[in-house]
DNA sequence: CAGGGTCGATGCTCACGACGCATCGACCCT
DNA sequence: AGGGTCGATGCGTCGTGAGCATCGACCCTG
């Protein structure tokens, strides 16, 4: 039987003079079918429920006679017969079992599509990819996602460890929503806040002399075997202990260039030298390696920065940075 | 936002005097939010797809005026900005990327469902259960598979094992939709056709001295070790088996009795002593077990017969039973 | 800087179709 | 035979989606 077969005594559907009509919304699917729409699902779902069109029909707060046209429409609009009545019972027949399936199927996707995405919008919910660098994975990083996962249960982070230049050109194609970076940050796409200042502390092996103190100044690396950061992978740690130690006309020897905090301290664990890293180093445990504070102006001179596209307009990312600059920092955004 | 801010100079939606919007078929989900149509979907997805309201009109067949408003109405029922329009350009909001994918997975999901439900309708497709007793499942049932994946390939076959009494209880309950079943099968509510009759055939040990003769007859087992059926269990075969041997006069030494004929063989292999199975058996091959045939009145005295409820109007049940009639055997079936 | 062009939003009118009400017709029960 | 139940259908009404015309914002160009 043909979708379109006209009930006796109603003139055809969708066939006639006015062109208006093959053209409709509703009415073409591909040129193939009509489609139906979920306000009839729901009047098929209810009715193979309460197999009883009168109650079916008080269920959906309307009245029985246009409860029983939806679901014949439907029913032409599929070519199927899907309710076998009498005006004594009211039957699903095989294709009506499968289709109410299907039909409840396709009715909790679309409530719950339209949930999720009041939710994303509301800020609730949605997804935040975040770029960071090694070492403010340690400790802050995971600060983060507890905060997240506590505040912003519905937020779904994505993390990726890259060094600072490579967020900055995520950031810019969308792979990352905020990164968390060394300064300098000087982009005017880019909105930033300070998260995080750190000093600096000493790692050095068991048996160092040195570990007799509580407390080192720069003075107690001069001429003495060091770790050194290397000047491409690391620029800022280099570049800020280079600054460090010229200021301070201290000249440590350098044992060694390595690109990684770990490294470092695997050097450190087989006693090549000294190293000097951020306190959130202290997250990462070697056996003979111990920790000691060391004295610097300023004193807390590793700082992280997290950075965002100024036209990022994600609901959530919202939140979430709302989030980060009430709880991780009292410093303000400077936005610029 | 709430869902329902009117647009500037058109009147309040859903609100007024007029309590039949209220109980709108398009309007009320659960007294919560109105949900959203179908073709507004199709109108947001093409949108979001062609990012230009003109070319999305087109490609839906009608005008951009209705698509803007459709696509309007769609954010209003969400409470939820999906598009970013400016005269210049269209773009999707975070939540509208969300929502873009799950459109048109209830765009799919809706489509294959009114595909999937012509189809069982049709008879193309659907579910059939069959319940088969074992020596059936031999031979017969195989090929029936075979056939059935042949010619209708998206009848989705659920196979069960049960004797004829459970059979019967299934076919009534609904559990299963065809039985193959061995006679007498006398109930008002089936339908039912032969589609099978064999012979039976001796399962002798090697060793044994009839295994000299290529063909046996029933006078060849009288005082002779015989494993039999158990009436309970294999009610059908004991039957035929006794009264066989009364009408010929024969007498055979029942050793053991058992149910099912796989343990039958086993134990003519064990040398226990011969048993007497339906041809289909010799699809079972054991060590040192070889066949015979038995000359009977009748030849083919084992029968096998397809039952399935006369009301059952499922489109594929009916497919597929003139599919097993047609091919599995000539008999015509005697549906009362 | 004025003018033309593009594109989404909006005012307008029209008619389709979904609504409710009333009623029919089939069927069951007593 | 008569009353009651229940789904289908005729009918009148009105809301709403349709197209057309136009607006307003913005860009491009000479």
């Amino acid at each position: 039987m043909n979708a379109f077969t006209p009930l006796p005594g109603k003139k055809a559907l969708a066939i006639g003079p006015n062109e208006r009509l093959a053209s409709r919304l509703q009415g073409v699917v591909n040129g193939r079918f009509p489609m139906f729409e979920l306000s009839q699902l729901r009047c098929f779902v209810a009715t193979a429920e309460e197999l009883h069109f009168g109650r079916a029909a008080q269920r959906l707060n309307m009245t029985q006679p246009p409860l029983s046209r939806q679901v014949q429409l439907l029913e032409r609009i599929l070519g199927v017969t899907l309710l076998d009545r009498t005006s004594r019972s009211v039957r699903l027949t095989p294709a009506g079992r499968a289709f109410l399936l299907e039909a409840r199927r396709i009715l909790r996707l679309a409530e719950s599509a339209a949930l999720a995405t009041r939710r994303i919008a509301s800020g609730e919910a949605g997804q935040i990819a975040i770029g960071f660098t090694a070492a403010s994975g340690y400790n802050f990083l995971p600060q983060l996602v507890i905060l997240s996962k506590a505040r912003l249960p519905n937020a779904d982070l994505t993390l990726r460890e890259m060094v600072t230049r490579e967020q900055v050109e995520a950031l810019l194609t969308g792979r990352i929503d905020i990164g968390l970076v060394r300064p300098p940050m000087e982009r005017v796409e880019f909105a930033t806040a300070r998260v995080l200042s750190e000093p600096l502390v000493a790692a050095l092996p068991t048996g160092d002399a040195r570990l007799a103190k509580a407390s080192l100044t720069l003075a107690d690396f001069d001429g003495a075997p060091l770790i050194m950061y290397s000047p491409e992978g690391a620029g800022y740690f280099y570049n800020m202990l280079t600054t460090l130690f010229d200021a301070n006309g201290v000249a440590p020897n350098y044992v060694q260039h390595v690109t990684q905090i770990h490294s470092m301290l695997a050097l450190v664990h087989a006693g090549l030298g000294a190293a000097i890293v951020p306190e959130a180093a202290m997250s990462l445990h070697f056996d003979d390696v111990q920790f000691r504070p060391v004295a610097t102006t300023p004193d807390r001179p590793v700082e992280l920065y997290m950075a965002w596209r100024k036209d990022n307009e994600s609901p959530i990312l919202q939140a979430f940075i709302d989030l980060c600059l009430a709880e991780a920092s009292p410093t303000e955004p400077d936005a610029r």
